[in-house]
DNA sequence: TGAGGAAATCAGAGTTTTCCTGATTGTCAG
DNA sequence: CTGACAATCAGGAAAACTCTGATTTCCTCA
């Protein structure tokens, strides 16, 4: 087999960097080349290193892992990244996936799962739950219209607004009375946000609202 | 020196588990006894192994640390218990507190950060970070009272219940339907939870009940 | 031992939100 | 000018929320 792959570690967390580098390093065809626990370093040393997998965390220090999953994309060598986190994949898978991400593992996964996972990506190939491909690209399946075009990017101005509002943890009277519109033109806008983000219940709406704004600026 | 100190680690996260056991092994006076993914098989090998200290996630799958702390407490031989959470300290540093836990550290630590702790508590120490002893526990000033007081401890075991299905976002239908009571039972219940945990709308004891249960979705 | 309190259960009634079904107006591209 | 899309709004039924109560059981403690 001669080569080993090389592997890089984008994690905040110094203990959980170590379980994965060792779980890695016992592989015989795996190896870490480096790892960072931020964006900017990230990015310098994947630019320098060139590896041949990047696995990252959403929950970095300062900023949000979705958007070094977009600049890695950027990049001239572009590594195939999978995401592991501990925050639930169905809410965040898609969000990585638009980013660039080409397979999500949560952070309860046991390590034959996330060699399994890193086994599959080397092999250009994807790796995500059952549950998340089913939901989310109707894999399971036939037809599959809309599909991945299904995301924040796809809500309009002002569904827009809405959404930061409701990221706000204000009340369909609140919204309605802040953007100076009637609160059936709210409850339509929700409607409709829900449909493209494929959420069920009012309840999923305000939970993925609030973490998106959250992990949006912190 | 001799007897190395046994350690038992209790996460959920199989590749986290992974890294605090090298951290820990690679100490020479230092090793680590066993370990478990949830609070009964936590609680049987405790009693049995009767480790020297014990490490402890707050985000178990199915169940809180929290309940876990309390039982071990109630255990013949109570081991000295150090939190090792991803969660905010200042959110629930306390709450580990008044179940039982001497330490707390998040799993953003360093490794030397985590040494340091585990050291502290076999010597009968305490250890927590400075910003959370003083807000918590007055140590910069004089008296502590109760606290801050409304926190998730002072919740009844029902209302606990409920608070946990709230955040893993079961409607308040489907919450009286799994606990076989009626529609306005939850009401009350939810109505006290908020009294309790100072929050004022609907919304917000989601929201908080979310943050609180996440991590043990999958 | 019995009075008080905390826990858990439920009801009535009014308000708000949710979730369907629609509809209307304007804008902009082909 | 037509069709697609964005933004606005309505009606109505069901669910959830909020408030003020009430009952029962169980435990404590004076």
């Amino acid at each position: 087999m001669g080569q080993k792959s090389r592997i890089f570690i984008v994690d905040a967390q110094p203990i959980f960097c170590l379980g994965l580098s060792r779980a890695i390093e016992q592989e015989t065809d795996l190896t870490v080349c480096g790892h960072a626990a931020n964006a900017t370093e990230a990015l310098e040393k994947i630019e320098k290193l060139k590896p041949d997998l990047v696995i990252i965390d959403i929950a970095l220090e300062a900023s949000s892992g979705l958007d070094l999953l977009k600049q890695i994309a950027m990049q001239d060598s572009n590594p195939p990244c999978l995401v592991c986190s501990a925050l639930s994949e169905l809410r965040y898978a898609q969000r990585a996936v638009n980013a660039g991400a080409l397979g999500y593992l949560t952070k309860q996964e046991s390590v034959s799962e996330l060699l399994t996972a890193i086994h599959a990506l080397l092999k250009g190939s994807i790796h995500f739950k059952a549950s998340v491909a089913t939901r989310f690209f109707g894999l399971a399946g036939h037809d599959n219209p809309k599909v991945a075009g299904n995301t924040i990017d796809s809500l309009t101005q002002r569904e827009f607004e809405v959404f930061g509002l409701i990221g706000k943890e204000y009340s369909v009277s609140q919204i309605a009375n802040a953007l100076h519109v009637s609160v059936k033109t709210i409850e339509t806008h929700r409607a409709n946000i829900k449909e493209k983000l494929n959420l069920i219940s009012a309840n999923e709406l305000l939970i993925f609202a609030v973490e998106w704004t959250k992990g949006d600026e912190s």
